[in-house]
DNA sequence: AGCACGCCGACT
DNA sequence: GTCGGCGTGCTC
C-alpha cells in the first residue's frame, strides 16, 4: 500500500491551483503529516516547487503515475488544516489562488523559531483562567454571545476606560511582569494559577463614571486607560480563553494593536496574548504563529490576524471594520471583514463587529438578520453639539466659524484639561461649495468636482478640466462658490495666537503622538492622529467637517462619521463634542448618537442605484476579446447594466480594457466560478507584446471582486 | 513559470 | 529530405 500525500504548490499561476498527489517515500513517512513544507518535483525531476501538505491518504485521486515527495523541509507543521479551508475559500470567494492567500496566512520559514518550538515541553499547558465580566453592556449580554457563538454588531463604549488588572494578568500579577513569552514555560504558568483559584477578582470598570465610587487603591496596581472598545473586546476574548477557546480579533492599525494589547494583558496573562503586527520581524511571526496554535489564546494583530491558527476557534472580533486599511492590497484582495464572515461561517465560532460608526457591509448584514445589535447599556455618550454656521466670535474663532458657544467652552475646558482640535489633513480634498446653501460644486459636464487653481480663479473641473464659466448652484441658483477648509498648521498656529500661555500640540501624519498627560492644553490633530488621554478630553472641537464631506466618492459620509466618532469617543464620559458647521442628518444622528441610521440611509440609496455593498462587483482588466468573452461567460449570473469595456486610459499596455460586472450575492459563487476559469483559460496561453518584443506581458485577463474604487470615479 | 510536443520555412 | 521557428498545453 502506498502513502499519497496531496499538496498544495505554492505557485501565483491559478492553472496550478489544486491539490496534486505524491507518493511518499517510506523514509520520510514520519515527517510527512499535514502541514508540513515539502519540496516535490514538477513536470521534469529537474524542477522543484515549494508545497504544503494538505492530508495524508492511502490512495489520491490521480490514476497516473505519482512522482515521489523530494524533501520535507522541516518536520513542523506550519499550515493548520482549519487555515488550509479558510485560504482554499477565502481564494474561491474572489476567484484568486489560494497559495496567493496562504502567503499572507503562513510566514517564510524561521529556523530558529521552529527549532524553538521543536523544543517546547509537549505536556506544558497554560494555567486556567478566569474572566471579568464584560463592563458597559447590558449584564452578561457580551458574555451570552461569546458563550453560545452568537453573531452581532457592537456599538463600542464611547470612552476611555480604566481596566484595574486582575490578578494573574499581565499588568496585575508581580510575578509575570519580568516573563516575556510562554517559552519560559515554569515562571509563567506559577503565576497564572493565581487568576484560576482567585474566585472573585476585581472587576475591571468603566472609569470615570463607574470608577469613582472604587477608585484604585494605592496597594493595588495601577489601573490601565484604555480606549472603550479595546476594554470590550478585551473581556470578551477574555471569557474565551476562560473557556479553553482561542480569539482571533483584527485592528485596523499598528496603535489599535498596541491598545487592545494592553488591554488583554490586564485581564489576561502574557502566555495567553499573541501579537501579530506588520512591523514584527519574520522570526516573531513565525514564533507567534507557532504559539497561537498551542493553546487557547488571543491572537490580535492587523489584517494577516484574521488568518492566525488559533487552537479550538470561539471567537472572532473586528475593531472598526469600515476603516479602508482592511482592504488587502496583495493578490486576492479580500478585506478583512469578508475573510471574517468566511472563517465564522467554516468554524462556527462566535462574530462581533465592534465600532462607533457602522458600516454600510454589517448594516447590511444586521438588516438581513445574520448579525444582532448589541449597544452600550446606561453609558454616558458624547454630548454632541452641532453648530450649523453661525457668526462666530472674534479673531480665528470667526475666520474658523467657529460658533461663539464652542469657543467659549473650548477656552473654558482648556483651563482644566486637553482639548481636542479635530481638523482634516493637509490636503484633504479642498473643494469648492455653493457660497449660499454650502452644496458641492459640480462640473455640469462630467459631474466631476469642481476646484480652483488659484484664489478668485474661475472654477475648473479636477476631473475633466472644463471651465464652470457662470456656475449656478443647482439647488438654490447662487452664482457664487466659496473654497472650505484651510490647514492644519495654520489652525495650531491661529488657535496659539488666540490662547495664550496655554500648550498646544500638534499631532499629524508626520509628527504622530500615541498620548498626552491629562493637563490643560490644545491638542490640533488630523483626523486619525488624535492622541490618547487618560481619563479623555475635556472637550472636542470637530472642525473641517464640511472640507472632509466634500471629497468625492462612494465612503465619504460613511468615512466622515468614523472620523468624528473617532474623536469624540476620546473624550471623557459625557465630554462637550463641538461639531463645527455641520447641520442635517449626519449632526442629528452625532448628537443622539445613532450612528445606524447614516448607515442604513446609504444602504437605501446604494440599493437604489445598484452599488456595493447592496450587490457585489467584480472588476475585469484585459484584452478586449479575453474581457468581452469573460462578460459573455457570466452570462445571466450579472444583475443590471455591464459598465464598459472602456479603454483604462494610462495602462502600461495598450489596448488594456476594463469592465465593472455587477451581480447579487446569490450568485457569488457561480460568478467567481466563471471568472477563475476564464483567467485560467486565458493564463495558458501566453502573451508576446507587439513588435517581436520578448518581453512577458501582462495577463489577458485579470479579476478583481468586490473592489469599490472603479465606483468612485463613477 | 518553464518545458515538451507539434506542425511549416530555408538549409547541409 | 531534415533543423528549428515558437503557438499550444500540461504539470501529480
Amino acid at each position: 500500500m502506498t502513502t499519497v500525500a496531496r499538496v498544495v504548490l505554492d505557485s501565483p499561476l491559478p492553472q496550478l491551483d489544486r491539490l496534486f498527489d505524491y507518493r511518499v517515500p517510506a523514509e520520510l513517512e514520519d515527517d510527512c503529516v499535514p502541514g508540513v513544507r515539502v519540496k516535490v518535483p514538477l513536470r521534469t525531476g529537474a524542477r522543484m516547487s515549494d508545497a504544503y501538505v494538505v492530508e495524508v491518504v492511502s490512495e489520491g485521486d490521480w490514476p497516473g503515475e505519482l512522482s515521489p515527495i523530494e524533501q520535507v523541509v522541516s518536520p513542523v507543521p506550519v499550515l493548520a488544516p482549519e487555515i488550509w479551508t479558510l485560504a482554499r475559500a477565502v481564494a474561491d470567494r474572489a476567484a484568486g489562488v489560494a497559495s496567493d492567500v496562504l502567503r499572507l496566512a503562513v510566514p517564510p520559514r524561521q529556523v530558529r523559531a521552529e527549532k524553538a518550538w521543536l523544543a517546547r515541553d509537549p505536556e506544558w499547558s497554560p494555567a486556567p483562567v478566569s474572566a471579568p465580566p464584560v463592563a458597559g453592556y447590558g449584564e452578561g449580554v457580551l458574555e451570552a454571545r461569546v458563550a453560545d457563538h452568537g453573531r452581532a454588531a457592537v456599538a463600542a463604549v464611547p470612552h476611555p476606560v480604566a481596566l484595574v488588572p486582575t490578578p494573574g494578568s499581565a499588568t496585575g500579577s508581580a510575578t509575570a511582569s519580568g516573563s516575556e513569552s510562554a517559552s519560559e514555560s515554569e515562571s509563567v504558568s506559577g503565576s497564572g494559577a493565581v487568576a484560576g483559584s482567585e474566585s472573585a477578582a476585581p472587576t475591571p470598570t468603566s472609569a470615570p463614571s463607574a470608577s469613582a465610587e472604587r477608585p484604585p487603591t494605592a496597594a493595588g496596581p495601577e489601573p490601565v486607560w484604555v480606549p472603550g472598545w479595546a476594554a470590550t473586546i478585551a473581556q470578551a476574548a477574555a471569557h474565551a480563553v476562560a473557556a479553553e477557546q482561542s480569539a482571533v480579533v483584527a485592528v485596523p492599525d499598528f496603535r489599535d494593536v498596541t491598545d487592545l494589547e494592553r488591554a488583554l494583558l490586564a485581564v489576561l496573562p502574557a502566555e495567553r496574548v499573541v501579537r501579530f503586527d506588520a512591523k514584527q520581524t519574520n522570526g516573531a511571526r513565525a514564533k507567534a504563529l507557532l504559539q497561537a496554535r498551542s493553546h487557547a489564546v488571543v491572537a490580535i494583530g492587523n489584517r494577516t490576524a484574521m488568518y492566525a491558527p488559533a487552537a479550538d476557534l470561539g471567537l472572532i472580533a473586528v475593531w472598526d471594520d469600515g476603516d479602508a486599511s482592511f482592504v488587502e492590497p496583495r493578490a486576492p484582495y479580500v478585506h478583512t471583514r469578508d475573510v471574517a464572515l468566511v472563517r465564522a461561517a467554516q468554524s462556527g465560532a462566535g462574530l462581533l463587529f465592534v465600532s462607533h460608526a457602522r458600516s454600510t457591509d454589517v448594516q447590511r448584514l444586521v438588516e438581513l438578520h445574520w448579525l444582532d445589535e448589541v449597544a452600550p447599556h446606561r453609558v454616558p455618550t458624547p454630548k454632541v453639539i452641532p453648530t450649523v454656521q453661525q457668526a462666530g466670535a472674534e479673531g480665528f474663532a470667526a475666520q474658523a466659524r467657529i460658533p461663539s458657544t464652542a469657543w467659549r467652552a473650548a477656552r473654558e475646558a482648556s483651563q482644566h484639561g486637553p482639548v481636542l482640535v479635530q481638523v482634516a489633513s493637509p490636503g484633504f480634498g479642498t473643494g469648492l461649495v455653493c457660497a449660499q446653501c454650502g452644496e458641492r460644486a459640480h462640473c455640469r459636464i462630467c459631474g466631476g468636482p469642481l476646484g480652483q487653481p488659484h484664489r478668485g480663479a474661475t472654477p475648473q473641473c479636477r476631473f475633466c478640466g472644463a471651465l464652470a464659466v457662470g456656475f449656478r448652484c443647482p439647488t438654490c441658483g447662487n452664482g457664487t462658490v466659496k473654497a472650505v477648509g484651510q490647514g492644519a498648521q495654520r489652525t495650531a498656529d491661529e488657535l496659539g495666537r488666540a490662547f495664550p500661555g496655554t500648550r498646544i500640540v500638534v499631532a499629524d501624519g508626520s509628527r504622530p503622538l500615541d498620548e498626552v498627560p491629562a493637563r490643560p492644553s490644545v491638542v490640533v490633530a488630523t483626523r486619525g492622529a488624535e492622541p490618547d488621554v487618560p481619563g479623555g478630553y475635556a472637550c472636542v472641537l470637530l472642525l473641517d467637517g464640511e472640507r472632509m464631506l466634500a471629497r468625492e466618492g462612494l465612503r465619504v459620509q460613511e468615512d466622515v462619521l468614523r472620523f468624528w466618532t473617532g474623536a469624540a469617543a476620546k473624550g471623557a464620559p459625557g465630554a462637550e463634542v463641538y461639531l463645527v458647521g455641520i447641520g442635517g442628518r449626519l449632526a442629528t444622528a452625532m448628537a443622539l448618537w445613532r450612528l445606524d441610521g447614516p448607515a442604513h440611509d446609504e444602504l437605501v440609496d446604494r440599493r437604489a442605484l445598484h452599488f456595493p455593498p447592496a450587490v457585489r462587483v467584480a472588476t475585469l482588466t484585459g484584452t478586449d476579446d479575453a474581457v468581452t468573452a469573460a462578460v459573455e461567460a457570466l452570462g445571466d449570473a450579472t444583475v443590471g447594466d455591464v459598465l464598459g469595456p472602456v479603454p483604462v486610459p494610462d495602462d502600461p499596455s495598450p489596448g488594456t480594457v476594463r469592465a465593472i460586472v455587477r451581480f447579487p450575492y446569490a450568485h457569488g459563487a457561480e460568478v467567481a466560478a466563471t471568472l477563475k476559469a476564464e483567467v485560467i483559460r486565458r493564463s495558458s496561453t501566453r502573451r508576446v507584446l507587439p513588435g517581436g518584443n520578448r518581453r512577458r506581458a501582462a495577463p489577458a485577463l485579470r479579476v478583481r471582486l468586490d473592489d469599490a474604487e472603479p465606483f468612485t470615479e463613477v
